[in-house]
DNA sequence: ACTATGATTAACCATACGGTTAATTATAGT
DNA sequence: ACTATAATTAACCGTATGGTTAATCATAGT
């Protein structure tokens, strides 16, 4: 079941404003993998990386489990659904009185 | 021109993070109005209001006019565009991903 | 000129974000 | 048992958010 609160979409929308935390979502848009994985493209320290996964994690963008010593990484695209719809559903609103302007204006030059 | 830089992005995904931002974006997609308009569905103070659409204007989401006293809001639908380009193309990938696992799955049961 | 209204700015407060270094936990490998 | 590695937690710092009330600015209206 998903969680639909608007509370769940703040947090979306503030993990995918950071550039680290989407780069981390690029990366594993094209698979699971370490954190150390994840890390190695950013210059900034472990525990801020590790920061960046919890805040990910808390938007239910990304999911961790353990392999033995390391935590392996994987997306969960169900909430970066959600946010798209979100936007989708702005724009349509918005590209329906922008049609309807274009409209009058052809209509009453 | 439109400022692709990341900075603009992260301005964009921040300023939908609250959800009296994302109402103030959803009344203007139904037409421009003003600041007073905007505040009334919120019980929070005008300057709270003031703070909130300062972040969207910074987010290139939204702009302000004058007219006499009162200030016209106005929805900037490029930025919006760009973020859901953004989350577009991540979906793209991921769904990608999911199709081959499917695929993968159902020729090797 | 005066007053009321729309909106912003100033000053302040509490909490969250984004980073650091140092310490801790847990597992791998010898 | 010891050591090295993966990762997180703890403690700290500076800045940004999100809110408040009080003060200011600008225009409308009488």
């Amino acid at each position: 079941m998903v969680n639909h609160s608007p509370r769940q979409l703040d947090l979306a929308f503030g993990a995918l404003s950071h550039p680290i935390r989407r780069g981390i979502l690029a990366r594993l848009a094209s698979g699971e993998t370490t954190v150390a994985e994840l890390a190695r493209p950013h210059k900034v320290s472990a525990p801020a990386i590790s920061k960046h996964l919890r805040i990910l994690e808390q938007a239910g963008l990304m999911s961790r489990r353990k392999r033995g010593r390391e935590r392996v990484c994987r997306l969960e695209a169900e909430r970066m659904k959600e946010a798209q719809n979100w936007i989708e559903s702005q724009r349509a609103l918005w590209n329906r009185r922008l049609d309807a302007l274009e409209k009058y204006l052809k209509e009453n030059p």
